[in-house]
DNA sequence: TTGAAAGCGCTACCAA
DNA sequence: TTGGTAGCGCTTTCAA
């Protein structure tokens, strides 16, 4: 077991004291005579020194490590949230811990965990938590920060997309290419994505005027949108356009229209919502709504440096981000 | 600012020594009267005591804390990877501390960073890291593993898929159903899946008496399999065959097939590598390698509780998981 | 510019 | 079964 190098080792080798070499390695060290700090470093090199964050964080009370908790990682939108928060957080010499939430696990019980960890920060993805944890997190004083969810009534910050737009831009643009027969496949009824796309949606159509919009239930994965699809098709309204709440069970509806040897967009339109990567793709071309992720997590990131400087300002903020249509191949009549 | 609660503050309400709160907040305490505990339990409770994790570490001289450095999170078959991971590590009470290594930035530069944090151990996917820090790596007492990567004569265990054993097999295949005009899509050649897969496949045409494979280079995304196959497509001998070095470049590659007006597979057969859940998808429907990658992760995790709890035991080992045919509708022939 | 010393909040050993 | 106490490796005053 090669015993760890601690600095007073590094400090006995280069014959100064271990306070010094602390100031080395401190991130500001102004107060170390060059060539002082000449000879720690030599001898730390030597030794094959690091300094152990673990003691550093227990004298500065601080981690800098921020929790994030995320509950789906494999669906196709969070790979790239993820990613680009790892990159914005090392920027700025901060770390992530990453909890996941795995099915039918309440975020309530890993998230104790978390906040043991005296996190400086804590990012919520894709899941709520229950109102319990959020004033234990305030009462610990962690910066918690809900990334595309929003506790209503709460004190607690969030950044999203604003799915209630990007709702009824739906709405406008399947109204304003003539279809007529519409339909729309939900994700799971406790998301509020989903309900805000779909309160979006269905309050436009009302708006103007449009009545019996039909409605699936799904769950945000290919085969929930393939099935529902099918389902559709076969009922004695046969939709002209359908609208699934993410892409990937759009993906599942343009597979299920084409098995039914239809095809989009002549015969139905479809259209989705998140622009994953791989609704640019030649098979799909799916029209969707991008949601700025970029612009999202750059929010997101620059909300939690403001509440971690500044702990004592408490009123919740909610950054709400608009999404763009983006018109491809899978709706007839545009462009 | 809330301050923070500590055990002493717990100890002065529950009326006991600072000691018996500890012993309440171990794993196992057996050496504490039900009465007593169910006092401290209490005053915890009211004062919402956590234990501080960092502390814990601190004198524990562990931290329950793995590091994963992660290279490409969003490719397709990561995320995946990456979930599993953390079920599995938060199922036996570890911790993860996530890294990605940002394009053309060196895993070697990050690395001392996450050895900072004395994490218990250390895997490393889909990269690989110099030498120089295998060294330090080991000098710290810090198990490594890597996942997907092997380094040829170093003393590090690696856990990855059988690379050549698939690629001998989709040589096999494509012959036995009787293509002619064999393509290989490559991945970067610093990768040692692409180089594995494509040595499997070249070598055992080779032995089988086939000549002339054409090569393409690309880099493992969507876009490049898709160029790299029109680039094939208006070759002299257009290929009746590709197999792509992943899944990803291979849904380019049948996108570019029947951009072109053909038909997968009656003109040309595609084979990918990786069974991504989207290969299953009727849009593709894609004859691919599966890599058994929930037996991977269980050697991986099971390989890093030995290094963990031996560390003496420095002899590496090298687990190779033979990867599946699996058979779709993108060749011609089979089934 | 440097060193000595007092913690940070916990664990673990020893004694009672 | 409990309490006292000595660290864990660092940061951060305070003095020199």
């Amino acid at each position: 077991m090669p015993k760890r190098i601690t600095s007073i080792e590094v400090a006995e080798l280069a014959e100064v004291s271990q306070s010094t070499v602390s100031r080395v390695f401190s991130d500001d060290s102004p107060n170390v005579a060059t060539a002082t700090r000449e000879r720690v470093l030599q001898a730390a090199q030597e030794l094959g020194y690091r300094p152990n964050a673990i003691a550093r964080m227990m004298s500065r009370r601080e981690s800098n490590i921020i929790g994030i908790v995320m509950a789906h990682i494999t669906s196709p939108f969070y790979p790239y949230v993820l990613d680009k928060f790892l990159q914005r957080f090392q920027a700025i010499g901060k770390h992530v811990l990453l909890f996941t939430a795995a099915e039918g696990q309440s975020i309530d019980d890993i998230l104790p965990l978390v906040l043991q960890y005296q996190v400086d920060g804590l990012i919520i993805a894709s899941t709520t938590l229950s109102s319990a944890m959020v004033d234990e997190c305030v009462r610990s004083g962690t910066a918690v920060i809900l990334f595309n969810r929003i506790i209503k009534n709460s004190n607690i910050s969030a950044v999203c997309s604003d799915n209630v737009t990007g709702g009824r831009n739906v709405a406008d643009l399947l109204l304003d290419t003539g279809h007529k027969r519409l339909a729309y496949i939900a994700g799971p009824s406790n998301t509020s994505t989903n309900n805000d796309r779909e309160r979006g949606f269905y309050k436009r159509l009302t708006e103007r005027g449009y009545q019996g919009m039909q409605r699936m239930q799904a769950s945000y994965t290919y085969e929930s949108g393939y099935q529902s699809t099918l389902d559709l098709l076969d009922r004695e309204i046969q939709p002209d356009a359908i609208f699934c709440a993410n892409d990937t069970m759009a993906f599942g509806a343009i597979d299920a229209v084409r098995e039914r040897g239809l095809i989009v967009p002549d015969d139905v339109s479809i259209v989705g919502y998140d622009n994953i990567p791989m609704a640019g793709w030649q098979a799909y071309s799916l029209t969707t709504v991008s949601q700025d992720v970029d612009v999202m997590i750059e929010k997101t990131v620059d909300l939690m440096q403001l509440k971690i400087e500044h702990p004592e300002n408490s009123t919740p903020i909610i950054e709400s981000i608009a999404g763009q249509l983006v018109i491809r191949g899978s709706v007839r009549g545009c462009g």
